[in-house]
DNA sequence: ATTGCAACATACTCAGTAGTATGTTTAATC
DNA sequence: GATTAAACATACTACTGAGTATGTTGCAAT
């Protein structure tokens, strides 16, 4: 980082919980642009979220420059400094994004099922298929994942990831928490919740790895892939 | 990269094949440095490789530089500079050490068991255990399977690249083999072993991101990780 | 004793890049 | 229709970091 922004000075600074919720989150104006003739606003940050979610994927974070996220998106960087602080800012708002969808997912899967396994393969399937069709977003909280130490960063961005690792933590407890139910309903038999459920996750995780889909691959087929993963972690291969 | 070294001068050129075996390898010289007394030939890459899986690790491909892991070192850039043509070229030769002792690792777990699935258990302990024990190289080969597309590479760079994917195709494709052996000898009925293996090989090598060593961790707590996530990999969770 | 090379350290170049300062156009509000 | 702010583009700064050029030291073979 070229130099790090004052944190003191130019007008009125940021309380404490304003900071917190603020920080990595697009600008929003005073005023909000209208389309021509519709009441409609225009959220003009979706198209720079989907190009930099994109260049993260394929080059990783400290491998796209801002510069790069602009030409892809023809245009410069005065439109995402527009919109965000630094880029580290715009990382933790595709971050963000990606787990919102992530956690939505899930959730919903949390309500069905008869048995604490039947729940948790609903879970790993949901997971699974919103990897495969959200797979740069993913692979962007992915990297996250893995970033938590990286140390360069400024105070309040720290403060930020903080915030994300407590999300991505509560959402493996949404997992453990589902097996240790099933462990009691009888419907699971395998011990220590912790590891199992590290596993299971490596294995829809990874996902982000190997999985690109191909042109006009169809929902189906994407679909039977997430539910083959899912059923592997559940019943094994025997 | 500042200048791409260029491909032709300085003396003699090395031919298609020896660019292809030396290229990410460290710079042997001529005459070998011995030790005060002693008659053994000291191999000073050794620490260097060391300090900078451990880097590569912590901050990423990108997030490292020459001279954080020199700083590490006690050194300087000169010293790896002495060794590694590029940055890239030792991170390959990390790269290629990790995959080295992952290979030798499930090669030799290849020779037990008496059905498919019995020796595709050993062969997902032997490879978790030796992720556990050399967390930090192949945390380094996992973030190399993930940078296959990075493109900003060398011609000869990019033939290492290819080398290195290959092996690993090589690598993944054992597992493929093993349970298709399972399915025939009827003690794997899952289908689709190219889906169900990638599955299995993201549980293991999720550990990657997640585990740390504990100072003073035991043997035998790794074991027991890796024969829990190996066994859940076959048996599920049923 | 001298020479030669390995094994580094030091000092430098230069391109890429994050972030800033400032200008310009367009649409909404009065 | 004048004003004002949003939504960018342009031009610039300053620094990081890969790679290089060159110096220095110490061991080893002759």
């Amino acid at each position: 980082m070229a130099n790090a922004r004052s944190e003191v000075g130019e007008g009125r600074e940021l309380s404490e919980t304003e900071a917190l919720v603020e920080a990595g989150r697009p600008r929003r104006p005073t005023r909000a642009r209208r389309k021509k003739g519709d009441g409609e606003p225009v959220d003009n940050t979706v198209d720079i979220l989907d190009v930099a979610a994109q260049c993260f994927m394929e080059m990783g974070f400290q491998g796209t420059s801002i510069d790069d996220v602009a030409r892809r998106l023809g245009a410069t960087k005065g439109r995402i400094y527009h919109y965000y602080r630094s880029k580290t800012d715009l990382f933790f708002d595709v971050h963000r994004e990606g787990m919102r969808r992530l956690n939505e997912a899930v959730q919903a899967a949390m309500n069905t099922g008869s048995c604490g396994r039947e729940t948790l393969h609903a879970m790993l399937e949901a997971h699974a298929l919103t990897m495969l069709q959200n797979i740069a977003y993913l692979a962007v909280v992915v990297q996250g994942v893995h970033m938590h130490r990286l140390g360069a960063t400024t105070l309040a961005q720290r403060r930020v990831l903080d915030e994300i690792m407590a999300i991505r933590r509560e959402f493996e407890r949404l997992f453990v928490d589902v097996f240790r139910r099933g462990q009691q309903d009888g419907s699971i038999r395998a011990e220590n919740a912790s590891i199992a459920v590290k596993g299971m996750l490596g294995a829809i995780n990874w996902t982000a790895i190997w999985y690109r889909p191909r042109p006009g691959e169809t929902l189906e087929h994407k679909q039977k892939i997430a539910r083959e993963l899912a059923t592997r972690q559940i019943e094994g291969i025997v």
